[in-house]
DNA sequence: TTTCGACCGTTAAAGTAAATTAGTCGAAAA
DNA sequence: TTTTCGACTAATTTACTTTAACGGTCGAAA
């Protein structure tokens, strides 16, 4: 069994490099002589470069799951677990990918397998949008739309208006104030979207 | 003076031409043959392709920002209002645009000309918003927010869902169902939107 | 069990020659 | 005077070739 450790290590030093740089411009060799280890030696614990960025992003998504469902075992308004998950996603995008995304993305349109990656996780934060969204229509905090998937949309509002950023400064990474712009439409989104729901 | 129908002849073969096929692919060789001249009378009309292309863009631009000027002096409710809104805005990118944006958008981002014509319509697309939702605020349709530019985060959702979109189908043009899908949440998103700002 | 040097095949980058194409100009037709 | 175009040029694209870099394998050794 491959120690533990240095595949953590590993995962360690890529995920630097990728945010960094993005996926395509990191080589094995880099990583390996980040960690101090022949690039052959990285073929010990991981069969490709590939796996070594799934495993990167995986642990990325994960930590923000696990997060995210903390969040939801608080007490609290569904309005404002709302928030407080938005805050939490922004968080995610600022720390993994400031710098990398761009790259991440771009690449991800080619390679079907990370588009996967990113599919899946999409399904992880629906169930979990859905749930702060049904405790509130329990509390009758919100009203029900049984017709429409109303947290589709709103995921999918917050990924257009990133998508937006993205394109607009398409490959270089987005300056402070684009990313405070940002920020600051996915929160007046959010209330807005808070508000839509409440009365019908 | 040049003549008026001959340069609306080219703007018509122009438009269909990049409209099927993108900026980049048609040639000035086409656009004259289509309209049964010398390439070289091209340059009569228009000094550049730039000019040619700016000229279809504007003038469909100008298109849609009259039928929406129209639809402001209706009668009815600020909420329907932008429910007719988006509902011409849908058409307008359904028509100029369905296999053409792709190709437009990419050779955008190069081109700062072109970046300037639809950022500046952008600013025309604003002053719009503004007006109906001005108008429900008026008419107590709508609760007032002061502080923040709710018309702005409007459009950047609706600009938001279609990047998504752009950047899921990636170079090619979308498929029916996808079409249907994305006008479907931008109704919704609307809805929403339309209920977030009625009450506080 | 873990490490690595040496090696291979594939892919991407750099470079180059050929072909298109945007744009010019002067002359001539209308 | 207004409009048209053939012939030309300069600049870009494209298509192709070569070269370098990289991901990945293998057998040996620590």
């Amino acid at each position: 069994m491959a120690d533990k450790n240095k595949e953590k290590a590993i995962i360690d030093a890529a995920r630097k490099r990728f945010a960094h740089y993005g996926y395509s411009k990191v080589t094995m060799e880099e990583i390996a002589q980040d960690v101090e280890l022949g690039k052959a030696s990285l073929y010990y614990y991981f069969p490709t470069k590939e796996d070594i960025f799934k495993a990167v992003i995986f642990r990325e998504q994960n930590e923000l799951k696990e997060n995210i469902e903390q969040l939801l075992k608080k007490s609290g308004s569904a309005s404002n677990k709302l928030r407080e998950y938005v805050k939490l996603r922004m968080k995610f995008f600022r720390d993994l990918i400031n710098l990398g995304t761009l790259s991440v993305h771009s690449y991800m349109d080619t390679k079907s397998v990370f588009k996967k990656l990113f599919k899946d996780f999409e399904k992880i934060e629906l169930t979990l949008i859905n749930k702060i969204v049904d405790e509130g229509v329990q509390k009758k905090e919100f009203v029900n739309f049984p017709d429409e998937n109303i947290a589709v949309v709103y995921l999918h509002i917050l990924q257009g208006l990133r998508c937006r950023i993205l394109r607009t400064v398409k490959g270089r990474e987005p300056d402070k104030l684009t990313r405070e712009n940002l920020q600051r439409e996915m929160k007046i989104a959010t209330e807005i979207f808070i508000n839509g729901i409440k009365c019908k």
